[in-house]
DNA sequence: CGGTATCCTCCTCGATACTG
DNA sequence: CAGTATCGAGGAGGATACCG
């Protein structure tokens, strides 16, 4: 944990145009969600995954979210959707090169939350000791 | 874009316990939330922020949600809360090592999104007209 | 200025049931 | 298997009013 240099890269983003602005607000606020997140990672992990294998990864989410969230990543190319006419159905999903972008950037915020959840912990305790003084 | 080594380092994380994975997520949940990642990148920018300046600079937030979101970020660790005893009141914010770490965490996000937004909007496009068809 | 407290409204999300 | 449809509870979040 170097402490020097903490100008890191966020700064030298060009002040871009308020409407840029919107457009990247709304799509961090779509993409920064906790199924979104976990769908991108299991589909980085596993390359290729059918409707069930994602459910059954995806711990504790409804078959309804789990359809919402893979129709949002469809709708903004950030995986295909492949159906195969046979019966019994089956479709898979799979990671575009976006996608696979947006989970390398993920990936820097997973590292992050791992290599500092006790951190947190840590400072949730100090805080709720504080507030029972 | 470089086409090859698609493998990158999220598939290096090894294999943690579930327990710490839940915590993980947990905290995944609380952070990746649109006012938190503005109130951060604001943050980072102006290094330190009282409560009605980041009233002015986080648009579209209400008081509520403005006190909540830096509540819980004090509360995780991630900025500091400075009270001044003067009339009127003066309250200061400032990210902390922790904080700054997320920042860092978050950039590579958003970095990703300014770099792509014509790409995802061209998606969506593409998607609405094949739902029409 | 920098909050808290209260009320009220969406709208997200889960549960359940049904379909190609 | 991979969905869609519908309903209902609960929480997120805005508006307003008041306080130290």
């Amino acid at each position: 944990m170097a402490e020097g240099s903490l100008q890191h890269e966020l700064n030298s983003i060009p002040p871009t145009d308020p409407a840029v602005d919107k457009l990247v607000e709304e799509i961090i606020g779509r993409v920064a969600d906790k199924w979104t997140m976990l769908l991108i990672e299991i589909l980085t992990e596993k390359k290729c995954c059918r409707f069930s294998e994602l459910a059954r990864e995806c711990e504790g989410i409804s078959q309804k979210m789990l359809t919402q969230t893979l129709r949002a990543l469809e709708r903004d190319g950030l995986v295909t959707r492949t159906v195969y006419p046979v019966v019994p159905p089956k479709v898979e999903y799979r990671l575009t090169e976006l996608g696979l972008g947006l989970s390398k950037a993920f990936c820097g915020v997973w590292l992050w939350a791992e290599a500092n959840f006790d951190t947190i912990e840590k400072a949730r305790a100090d805080y709720a000791c504080k507030q029972e003084g």
